[in-house]
DNA sequence: CGCATAGTATGGTCAGACCACACCTGAAAG
DNA sequence: CTTTCAGGTGTGGTCTGACCATACTATGCG
């Protein structure tokens, strides 16, 4: 019983590009050749270099379209959350993992990222007035919850990103997106909303006072109160 | 100039095979439907099924293999640091993320871990004794590198485990795994190996002493160090 | 009953075709 | 000269249909 090694043809073509990526000669901005010429490169049919191409593409590595041109086909992006986040999310779905998981998973990031000495304090200080322009922008009355909660995930995103660390960064932004749907489904009427709504801006701004006057400690104590409260709601 | 919504045709069974996860009309073990079969039910051709069933693999949701009866075809699996490995591993290469921030988010992880309270106590003392049962087979000298090496990952994620996230969990197995091509080559000759498993060896023992005593503060302490400590070497 | 054989269904791969789209070129219009 | 627009070209997206190796299943022979 000779269990097969499996070599599938699309690893060819995946193996060749990680390895051009890790030796610089893709990077990103940088455009794949098309994939009837990958095809003939490594000698394997135009299904096989799709099934590559296709993974690169769902793990946030490059953004496919049509047409021609220099922003045409495939072009060498950087969205390391796209891959997590999906993943994350089809293994929440499958039960693998739940929303406890997650949600102890995001306090741990955030908290931390929020008491890290910033790697780079002009970007901590920018961090801070970009977050305090999202709060004002957040106090829109007449603000949907869709844009309600995109703003919001930004607010947490840009907090993390203070400590200057892609995969933690990552991480959360994948963390909140892979939940956005239960906790979209877990509040369904407007009337529920609206109160709690009224307390997440008065959390947000609490946290944001508390980044302003560099208490990192009690930034991080109110951040996890304040995504401990929300879950609470989501019931 | 209306940006196109862009409806992949892989998506229609993507969302169908997600949502009967969701409500667990399928399940780890279960069979997924043919390929053909799933082309002719959602009407659409058995290629663009085949970008589905590509996506739900290389995310570890499923397993595939050729051949017919119970055991083959598409199987529900759940192994979610597949896709997480695989993305942080290609965003290094693509140096969208570097080896200091994977370092620096596993020793967050581990380091949490330890000082968690256990949420399975019984699972705790398992993992307590199986982790000594690690280090004697490690303390082999004739133990490959490679050995070594699978047999430390499994240490370390055996020891993360005890938090009871499998987020944690997941995303400690991916750091390791996504960095572990590194690691083998930037210590290329075994002279400089020897005097360096040593090291490792003890401070091992060390860490296991601590978890076994219960001195989860300490443990997470002599972590942080064994974890810098080791990559202070791949230079 | 035991066992070899033919049958059947699976995913993996390939080839070739057509489509919609975005750009590029160059001729026609101003 | 510039502007406009019509066609040409190359891209990924999709489909069809075919063949392969594999692993199980059923058949029928001994």
């Amino acid at each position: 019983m000779p269990v097969n090694p499996a070599p599938r043809a699309y690893q060819i073509v995946l193996q060749a590009i990680e390895e051009d990526l890790r030796t610089e000669k893709l990077s990103v901005g940088d455009q794949l050749p098309g994939e009837r010429a990958l095809a003939e490169q490594h000698g394997i049919s135009r299904a096989s270099v799709r099934d590559a191409i296709r993974i690169l593409d769902v793990m946030g590595i490059i953004k496919t379209s049509t047409g021609s041109g220099p922003n045409s086909g495939a072009v060498i992006v950087s969205n390391p959350s796209a891959g997590i986040s999906q993943a994350l999310r089809l293994h929440l779905a499958a039960k693998g993992i739940n929303v406890r998981e997650i949600v102890e998973s995001r306090i741990l990031l955030e908290t931390w990222a929020a008491q890290m000495n910033p790697r780079d304090p002009i970007h901590a200080q920018q961090v801070i007035d970009r977050t305090a322009v999202l709060i004002m922008r957040m106090d829109d009355a007449q603000l949907s919850r869709e844009a309600f909660h995109r703003i919001d995930a930004e607010f947490h995103v840009l907090l993390a990103s203070m400590a200057g660390n892609a995969v933690v960064e990552s991480m959360m932004e994948s963390l909140r997106n892979s939940i956005s749907d239960y906790v979209a489904a877990s509040i369904p009427d407007d009337e529920s909303w609206q109160p709690i709504v009224r307390v997440l801006r008065r959390q947000h701004k609490a946290i944001h006072h508390a980044f302003a006057t560099n208490q990192r400690e009690r930034a991080a104590q109110l951040l996890e109160e304040h995504i401990n409260w929300f879950y609470s709601q989501t019931r």
